[in-house]
RNA sequence: GCGCACGUGGCGGAAUGGUAGACGCGCCAGCUUGAGGGGCUGGUGGGGCGAUGCCCCGUGGAAGUUCGAGUCUUCUCGUGCGCACCA
């Protein structure tokens, strides 16, 4: 017989709501724990069996932390402003509040059958003014400190929908939807200033546990880079511009320059001749998004302006150009152009015919360009020098002669901060009829969301707030001036950025969070998510956790110390799951059919919780089939507790015990759930085999099951315990070092590295003895006739390896 | 193109430089059952032979370090992820 899943699931999941068996305890004699999933945007598909598994790894460390005595924080919230309800508003006039607030309950019920152990009085919501009147007022104190500034910046406009798109709305240069031609135009934006804290968003790498390739993908999106900054004067003219080079080292071989197309110098320095050439290029430019730029980068193009620059080593001219290769927005948006020794300058220089002059040693001018290191020549007085040096006595003349400095560079940009929605939060800011701008004061947030039955798009490019003429237009009581609200909300990012302090303290009315609260829980000790969010999304809150850190808000630079990502869950023909391909698993299904538990115990025990894995049926009914094998183990056909559980111990289990409660725990805590499940079973196989079951390690075994099949647990351990107390907080059982091994080991005995034969030893025989068990082998003696013993190697408990020739 | 990760049975996957393939799926056999399903027990990398034991081969490929390599090093092929004209 096995056991109803419906039944017990639905039977535990109440009593744990009843007793608020998970409530958060803030006990100052223990440790706290924090255990956080990355919280989900409740879509309207629902649950996809890809959550669950994040959700569960965290979900084990936190039961286990109980057991273990921790005070333990494991919440659950919603990232509930986004493009989805937007969408939903615009073509239906309902209003997103709604829609939103039913994707939330469906994604709160499915949440709630898989039996997590969340304490949902914690639980949050980026649309509730309560929690946004945070992230506004963490919004102004950005703008106070200057780290929030409004810049003219492209966005993708839209006139046939009267909006702006996201990127991710526009494809090919058209609206996804509709397919209506998309333009670039510049718009006043928010922007924050990350750029600021890029050197301790990346210095600070160094003192959190996470992934190395995460961590790499961070550095490599910061892209810090050291060069030197050079200032070139324009032939003829009193114009000059800086570049910033990596490799100062080759200004002897500076041929020609490039400026960005956009530049404004390019309208001071163009000659009349070149004037209609130069023109048409910059339209041409001005039509390619940025994706087109990069994606065309095979062919590089460009213009030359007419005008020159002068070497200020050799004194030489250099013809400026105008190309889109070179970017307004990295460095100085110009370059000095080193043919020799840049791929894509020498590309360039191909192309238009322009000199290119090798400084280093080892190029081949007519091949290629060397990007290498070498012994610098034509370069006057650091000719002789390798790259290093070089790169040293440059940077000194030059600073010397004031005509350019040593410069860090990053490939990070700031953050473009406004969206023109309706669904998000509100930029806190007014713009009075005078032309100054204020952040709404503290006691005046939250700028709330107004109710429209109207969200349609304002059709200036703005949102669609600004139609809504009541909200927009402000007096100040005060003075009587007029003044409107700024239209724009916040990227989906800034709800995200900050969650995990609101989960301390969510219902205070006063402040962020107490204090007190966040010294305790901070920093979160285990964070799972995918990996989809290894850059924005962390960077983004590491950088305003270090903002809050120097306002002295948050007690620790960092937010996250240790950091995980879960693989995907693939579709059984090994894709990625998508309705298209029709391999999606609904976990609901899976609930109904198989249990929670199932579903817990197979998605751990797929694989190693980072691998992309195929879903398997079969594996599915291989997870359930271990649950109903431990439940036969203990109960009968009658469902009735089986009599072989017994208080007397004929220690045939001893070993595998101890063996078992070290490797689920050093493995749980290791994230490495498929291998401690797999001890599981080994010790249920043992169990299956003995004659009694001891009712210590029954108990043990239960409560290391507990974790990963919750409901099953519960029900085990108050049929055989009796207790009516959950399993959650009896403590995790321990192990006996002692009693880890047998005294009898198998050793194996190798000639040459190849095994030729075992044995049984006593684990704590000698060096000497076991040697001369090994040499005295029938086995080895046939593998050894004829052969002079040359070494032997013991390694004690393990092996000899006889080497002989 | 650059960076990072990963290549192990029919499948998912285990292996502090020390018995390769734990555990599970699948498959095979025995027992249980009227049958099927389910369960319990055992077997299951490939090849070979004088087969109840033994030999050879085997972790994408090639070389190297080592008494000993799935594990370390170099090269190479393949797959996945990230970035992509970043000066």
């Amino acid at each position: 017989m096995s056991f109803n899943h419906q039944t017990i699931e639905k039977k535990w999941q109440q009593y744990w709501e009843s007793n608020n068996t998970f409530k958060t305890t803030e006990d100052d004699t223990k440790e706290h724990f924090y255990a956080l999933d990355m919280f989900p945007y409740p879509s309207g598909q629902g649950l996809h069996v890809g959550h669950p598994e994040g959700y569960t790894a965290t979900d084990i460390i936190s039961r286990m932390k109980r057991a273990q005595g921790y005070n333990v924080l494991h919440p659950m919230g919603w990232d509930a402003f986004g493009l989805p309800a937007e969408q939903y508003a615009l073509d239906t006039g309902n209003d997103p509040a709604e829609f939103t607030e039913k994707n939330i309950q469906t994604f709160k019920r499915q949440i709630k059958s898989l039996g997590f152990s969340y304490d949902w009085d914690k639980e949050i919501n980026t649309t509730d003014p309560d929690y946004y009147k945070w992230t506004q007022w963490i919004f102004t104190k950005l703008v106070e400190k200057d780290l929030a500034y409004v810049a003219e910046v492209p966005v993708n406009w839209c006139p046939a929908l009267g909006t702006v798109l996201a990127n991710e709305e526009v494809i090919d240069g058209k609206s996804e939807r509709g397919g209506h031609p998309v333009y670039r135009k510049p718009m006043k934006q928010w922007m924050l200033k990350i750029t600021a804290y890029a050197d301790r968003l990346l210095d600070d790498l160094e003192e959190v546990d996470w992934p190395e390739h995460i961590k790499d993908m961070q550095r490599n999106w910061i892209g810090k880079s050291e060069g030197a900054e050079v200032t070139f004067n324009v032939k003829d003219s009193d114009q000059s511009f800086s570049v910033f080079t990596t490799r100062p080292d080759t200004l002897f071989g500076a041929t020609y320059a490039v400026l960005a197309p956009e530049s404004k110098l390019v309208d001071a320095i163009t000659s009349p001749e070149q004037k209609e050439a130069v023109e048409a290029y910059r339209v041409e430019a001005d039509k390619k998004s940025d994706l087109e730029r990069t994606d065309l980068n095979k062919d590089k193009s460009g213009v030359f302006t007419g005008a020159y620059a002068v070497n200020p080593m050799t004194n030489e001219d250099m013809p400026i150009w105008i190309a889109d290769y070179v970017l307004a927005s990295y460095g100085t948006g110009s370059i000095m152009a080193v043919p020799a020794h840049d791929e894509r300058d020498y590309e360039f220089a191909q192309k238009y015919d322009l000199e290119i002059r090798s400084v280093v040693d080892g190029a081949e001018p007519e091949k290629e360009a060397y990007t290498g290191d070498g012994v610098h020549i034509n370069s006057d007085f650091i000719n002789g020098l390798e790259k290093e040096a070089a790169i040293e006595k440059i940077c000194d003349y030059l600073e010397k002669e004031d005509i350019g400095e040593r410069k860090i560079t990053y490939r990070l940009r700031d953050w473009l901060f406004a969206r023109q929605r309706y669904w998000g939060e509100p930029i806190p800011v007014i713009h009075w009829e005078d032309g100054t701008s204020t952040v709404v004061a503290e006691e005046d947030l939250p700028v709330t969301l107004p109710m429209t039955d109207e969200i349609k798009p304002s059709g200036t490019g703005e949102s669609p707030l600004a139609n809504i003429h009541d909200w927009v237009n402000v007096v100040d009581e005060k003075t009587g001036m007029k003044g409107k609200r700024d239209t724009n909300t916040m990227p989906q990012w800034a709800g995200s950025s900050w969650y995990f302090l609101r989960f301390i303290d969510p219902k205070n009315d006063t402040q962020l969070a107490d204090p007190e609260k966040l010294k305790k829980w901070l920093p979160v000790d285990l964070y799972i998510g995918g990996a989809e969010h290894a850059v924005l999304h962390l960077l983004y809150a590491r950088f305003w956790h270090k903002f809050l850190y120097d306002l002295a808000i948050v007690p620790t630079k960092e937010p996250f110390q240790k950091l995980y990502n879960q693989g995907m869950i693939l579709g059984e023909n090994n894709e990625k799951m998508s309705k298209s391909k029709g391999n999606v698993v609904n976990p609901d299904d899976v609930v109904e059919k198989f249990g929670a538990d199932t579903l817990r115990v197979y998605e751990m025990f797929m694989g190693p919780l980072d691998a992309a894995i195929a879903w398997s049926e079969d594996g599915l009914e291989g997870s359930r089939k271990f649950l109903d094998r431990v439940w036969r183990l203990f109960i009968d056909e009658d469902g009735k507790v089986r009599d072989r559980i017994t208080t007397f111990n004929d220690k045939s289990l001893e070993v595998v015990y101890h063996q078992t409660v070290k490797k689920v725990t050093e493995d749980y805590d290791n994230l490495q759930f498929n291998t401690g499940i797999s001890q599981l079973m080994v010790f249920t196989n043992a169990a299956y085999k003995a004659d009694g079951l001891p009712l210590e390690y029954v108990k043990g075994f239960i409560q290391m099951l507990a974790p990963i099949a919750p409901h099953l647990g519960e029900e085990l351990w108050s049929r055989i315990t009796g207790s009516q107390e959950s399993v959650s907080y009896e403590s995790w059982p321990v192990f006996d070092e002692t009693k880890l091994v047998t005294d009898e080991v198998e050793v194996v005995f190798q000639v040459n590295g190849k095994l030729r034969a075992r044995s049984l030893a006593s684990k704590s025989i000698s060096k000497d003895e076991l040697e001369q068990m090994a040499l005295n082998h029938e086995k080895m003696l046939e593998h050894l006739e004829g052969k002079t013993i040359r070494k032997v190697i013991v390694v004690p408990g393990k092996l000899v390896n006889v080497v002989a020739n």
